[in-house]
RNA sequence: GUAGCUUCCUAAUGUGGUACAGGGAUUUAUUCCCUGAGGAAAGUCCGGACUCCGUAGGGUAAGGAACUGCCGAAAGGCAGGUGGGGGUAACCUCACGGACAGGGCAGCAGAGAGUAGACCGCUGAUUUUACCUGGCAUCAAAAGUAGGUGGAAACACCGAAAAGUCAGGAGAAUCAGCAAGGGUGAAACGGUGGGGUAAGAGCCCACCAGCAUAGCUGGUGACAGCUAUGGCUAGGCAACCCCUUCCUGGAGCAAUCCCAAGUAGGAGGGCGUUAAAGGUGACCCGCCUUAGCCCUCGGGUAGGGAGCUGAGAUAAAUGCCACUUAAUACAGAAUCCGGCUUAUUGGGAAGCUACGGUU
RNA sequence: GCCCCCGUCGUCUAGCCAGGCCUAGGACACCGGCCUUUCACGCCGGCGACACGGGUUCGAAUCCCGUCGGGGGCA
């Protein structure tokens, strides 16, 4: 999986993305050129003090894209993932199937061709 | 055996899947191999390396350090010394130049809080008292008073008693001596005993504590022990200012250096020359302001690289699911080292202490 | 990552450098009472804090050390 290296695009991707919550993160995404996602994560210091904390966060998002990217795969969309504090206590399954979810109610079924409306 | 003290070690180079980062080999679909967080990586409390700015000498200011020896680049560590505090003990813990250089502080209480002080108290002298005890005297004085009688009144007559003196004691006042005792306080200018004295006091003496000086012994040293002599006693706070000795230039890898789009602007040169742009204005004239285009130059933004690593990223790698086990907690590298401090689980090692039992 | 600053009632603050008068003052808020037909204003009273733990000192909000928490700057 890709990450976006350039801060001035994930400040335009926080700026002009689309947000969508769930209890454990927050789910942004924006169109992007290229026939592939990206993706970022951030879990911020005001998330937490600890440094344990803010890196246990970020893997546990970034475990659950992992689970879940061939259902996204081809699909061009950057996307963000903010983590929020009850995403400590969770185990990373539970953090997967959040994410499916929000997959599956934001671009449908993978197998539909036009993913376009969403946009 | 139980309870405890001290000093340490260890974080599966675990197994099987599946992902991630860096490097290497092979190939250019790839595949394989190696390496990949900590004892605190933390707090940023110290010190150093390194880099830049400064010219770094001297002085002032500011800050820091301060018993001894060893190690160390320095911080600091280890061992020891002296003096406090805690624990039955093993042991733990705190402090460490100077208060005769000078300034300052000490509420309340208390007589007095700094070369201080006399409240109660102790002592002497003088004066005094209708006090007490004892001796002496029973004269004088008190007194012709109190009181009584007579009288209308003036007045006349009768007519006491205590308070005496000396000595001692007691009380009071004044003056002086004292600092032993009481009491206040966190703290009041050595302790005990004897002599001494009007009463007392290092006033004198003995012993003890402590101080200074000298000597000897032990120790590298701080210092300790012993002996002699001296003078009789010296208060606390420098984590208040200060004094003495020593040390410190400032900033920090987001330091610093290199490469370097686009836009705007700067400098130089050329072209252009009464056109153009902007403002005023509904519009025109008019008025005001400024420029335009091209080339070159360096500075420099985004971005990239170096700094940067036998972990070495630059949106930032160690994850997830099972298994074995005592293996969980605290917790995650961003320039690197050395310390300090703080957080913390399970297992293990060595030495030691107290209590109980057995031999 | 590196470097600074600050913590006092519910809130904003005074006191801190220069220790004792601090059982910590003031304003707003809160509670009770008075005033008013009632509310507000006003008056009176009450509640309420030195971030935490050690140390220095006879004595600490104040001085020293260490934690914890909050805020800011630097590309």
């Amino acid at each position: 999986m890709e990450t976006i290296s350039k801060n001035s695009e994930i400040k335009n991707l926080l700026k002009n993305g689309t947000a969508v919550h769930s209890s454990s993160f927050i789910f942004l995404f924006k169109k992007n050129n290229l026939n592939k996602p990206r993706f970022v994560f951030i879990a911020s210091k005001k998330f937490s003090k600890k440094a344990v904390d803010r890196n246990r966060a970020k893997r546990l998002l970034r475990e659950a894209i992992r689970q879940n990217y061939k259902a996204i795969s081809n699909i061009p969309v950057d996307i963000a993932l903010i983590a929020k504090k009850s995403i400590l206590k969770k185990k990373s399954h539970q953090v997967a199937k959040e994410l499916k979810q929000i997959l599956e109610k934001v671009f449908g079924n993978q197998n539909e061709k036009s993913t376009d409306f969403i946009y």
